[in-house]
DNA sequence: AGGCTGTACTG
DNA sequence: CAGTACA
DNA sequence: GCCT
């Protein structure tokens, strides 16, 4: 993998997020013994718009894991005084966007994004859910697709240089992960096969935890989940230093153009492919398609601002105003931010917000009111949902859901915001849901039903009947936390900075 | 061979 | 229902 | 692609 010189003359790493940095002893140490300061990149677009150098430390990315939001808010500090004068930024080299893609939602914040949007590429920002094929024609099963995809490639172009960006990563074995975790990108989105896609992630991201490097396959013997496959695939990798069948695919340029296109909020990979096949290319032709719906639409509209990470500095004003605006409509109120922020992570992708109300009434027509206030005062911009029908009352559940942009005044970025209501009986349930983890919440799920259970945002429903008639049932087990939630599945309570699995 | 978490909204 | 999204 |  390319080494990453931290030498002079390079003073200053730009990042959108911590996130890539977050396994941050040895960064932390990397801070303090070379004059490198590792900065959100908000640092160099207000350098430039000032006219000067701002001052680092309300932008410094270095925080200690166990006091994040104590470091981000902190702007006392005054640590390395670095040779400022020759700003020089770190540029790794970039393929293409393919490259970027090493980012989940909140895994993300690597440098590559930072470095594509300040010299005008698109970066991408992996959404949730797979790709199609890459194969020329449709195929009816999509096992036909990956097969063929994967015969037809392998071996058989001349790969280009496939550069991934890892620079921060404090990772040992980069040298295997960073093309495990292109694996991971690319069957979650073109390969459209994400049960293959959690394989990679899982072993990927075991590597990188572990304290030595791998230099032969034989080290990994003991390591759950790693099978023949992929087994051969490291040694592959170990033996050459890359991995034919990943360079053949990206290679391929409408590898690269369905991510570009699955990279826009609303757009997954059978639209990538539709769009593809009508002969879209860029971006700009996507906008000509006048079929696209609405969240597409609003995907493309919002497109950079819903790449950019959302700082945690950000997150906490953003937070405010929701909250505030909830507690003033409804006094008694219980609203909170969850997902990756509650997380304590030191950036989110978007920020999602669970409301109820103690009261066990005021949930009703709750968020009706709060979107039309937040609208009102020119904080939310754009709803990616017809609430033009009104609040849903779905089933017996009452839960009502909302997923927008907003923009805190004179702020630089829209955001994405989702904001879910949930009757009071639910709402330890929904806190619980939304605050995650997915593989946090995927491994809970999968307990439950092990122990007879199914648990969603609205309950823990015991699971009735036998062989055909299996069924769930309809009451569910009441819970007043989520502590009692994990409690009933036989798990010790996780504070949610321990839910980042 | 079949599971791999479970749900909501859109058109 | 298929597609996309949310954690 | 791994596990059962």
């Amino acid at each position: 993998m390319p080494t990453l010189s931290l030498e002079p003359p390079v003073t200053h790493v730009l990042a959108s997020g911590p996130d890539r940095l977050r396994s941050s002893a040895k960064a932390e140490d990397l801070e303090r013994h070379s004059c490198v300061m590792f900065l959100r990149y908000e640092w160099i677009e207000d350098s430039l718009k000032e006219g000067k150098l701002m001052p680092p430390d309300p932008y410094r990315l270095i925080v200690h894991n166990t006091s994040i939001e104590k470091s981000l808010t902190s702007s006392t500090t005054t640590t390395a005084t670095v040779a400022v004068g020759c700003l020089q930024m770190l540029i790794a080299p970039i393929a293409g966007p393919q490259k970027l893609n090493h980012k989940g939602k909140e895994e993300s914040g690597a440098l590559g994004e930072v470095v594509s949007s300040m010299i005008g590429k698109e970066g991408k920002q992996k959404k949730g859910r797979g790709g199609e094929s890459d194969s020329e024609e449709e195929r009816t099963k999509e096992e036909d697709c990956r097969g063929d995809i994967l015969t037809r490639y392998l071996g058989t172009t001349a790969p280009a240089a496939a550069d991934a960006l890892e620079p921060c990563s404090t990772s040992l074995n980069t040298h295997i992960t960073r093309i495990l975790w292109e694996l991971h990108d690319l069957y979650e989105g073109v390969l459209d096969d994400g049960n293959r896609a959690l394989i990679y992630r899982k072993v990927a991201s075991e590597i990188d935890k572990l304290s030595y490097k791998v230099t032969s396959a034989s080290q990994l013997d003991k390591m759950e989940g790693i099978g023949q496959s992929t087994r051969v695939k490291i040694k592959e990798i170990l033996r050459t230093g890359k991995l034919e069948m990943l360079e053949v695919l990206l290679a391929n340029p409408k590898v690269s153009v369905l991510q570009l296109f699955m990279s826009v909020w609303g757009i997954g990979p059978k639209t990538a492919t539709e769009m593809y096949n009508r002969g879209y290319r860029t971006l700009e032709d996507l906008k000509r398609e006048s079929s696209l719906e609405r969240m597409p639409r609003l995907g493309l509209k919002y497109y950079a601002d819903i790449l950019q990470r959302i700082p945690r500095v950000e997150a906490v004003e953003l937070e405010k105003v929701v909250v505030g605006v909830a507690k003033e409509l409804y006094p008694g109120v219980l609203a909170q931010a969850t997902g990756s922020f509650r997380r304590g992570k030191a950036s989110c992708g978007d920020i999602d917000f669970v409301i109820s109300h103690p009261d066990g009434n005021s949930h009703r027509g709750l968020l009706a009111k709060l979107v039309a206030r937040l609208t009102d005062i020119q904080f939310i911009s754009d709803g990616l949902q017809d609430r033009s029908r009104g609040p849903q009352a779905p089933g017996h559940y009452e839960v009502d859901t909302y997923m927008g942009l907003c923009k805190l005044q004179g702020a630089r970025h829209y955001r994405r915001i989702d904001i879910k209501v949930y009757p009071i009986r639910a709402h330890p349930f929904g806190l619980l849901h939304f605050t995650g983890n997915d593989i946090f919440n995927r491994r809970i799920r999968e307990l439950a039903k092990k122990k007879g259970y199914k648990l969603n945002d609205h309950g823990l429903f015991p699971t009735v009947g036998e062989g055909q008639n299996i069924r769930s049932g309809t009451e569910s087990i009441p819970c007043a936390t989520e502590r009692e939630i994990l409690e009933k599945l036989g798990m010790p309570y996780l504070e949610p900075h321990e839910r980042n699995w």
